[in-house]
DNA sequence: AGGTCTATATATAAGGG
DNA sequence: TCCCTTATATATAGACC
């Protein structure tokens, strides 16, 4: 997207944060297309270094999202995709 | 992208699942760049309608981020973007 | 469910205000 | 920080395998 870039850490702090908030917002509308489109509910959650949360999405209230996640067997919610 | 579609529920099963998949794994790519770039930390969780837990994306272990998140006080919790 | 192709829509880096 | 512009990279709908 636009010029050729590498993903790595971008050091310089005010380009990271121009850049966090330019894809928070896409990504955030991404999110929101694929759970309306294909009827599911998705939660996204950003934690900066500084701990402070960034954004979250959700259909629904993130609490119910997260109850049921906890209420999960845990052999699946091991399923990591990193 | 591709051709122009309104963003509503796609009601043709096959289609939707086609279409999920396909947006997932782009969902899933842009959580990883922007965690990366932006030195955050990201969960994505999607619930399918038959409550089973399609997918996630995080840097560190998913439990950290939801006990992260889950200690928060409650007036920074409820910045909700919907 | 996965993979490929193509045309088109969208995202976004860089830069300026 | 947010709003624009432009050039370019990426995502993706539809079709097919």
């Amino acid at each position: 997207m636009g010029r050729k870039i590498e993903i790595k850490k971008i050091e310089d702090i005010i380009k990271r944060q121009v850049t966090f908030s330019k894809r928070r917002s896409s990504l955030l509308k991404k999110a929101k297309e694929i759970a309306i489109s294909c009827d599911v509910d998705v939660l996204l959650v950003a934690f900066s270094p500084a701990n402070r949360l960034s954004k979250f999405c959700s259909q629904n209230r993130i609490e119910d999202i997260l109850q049921r996640y906890i209420e999960l067997p845990i052999e699946r919610k091991l399923t990591y995709v990193n």
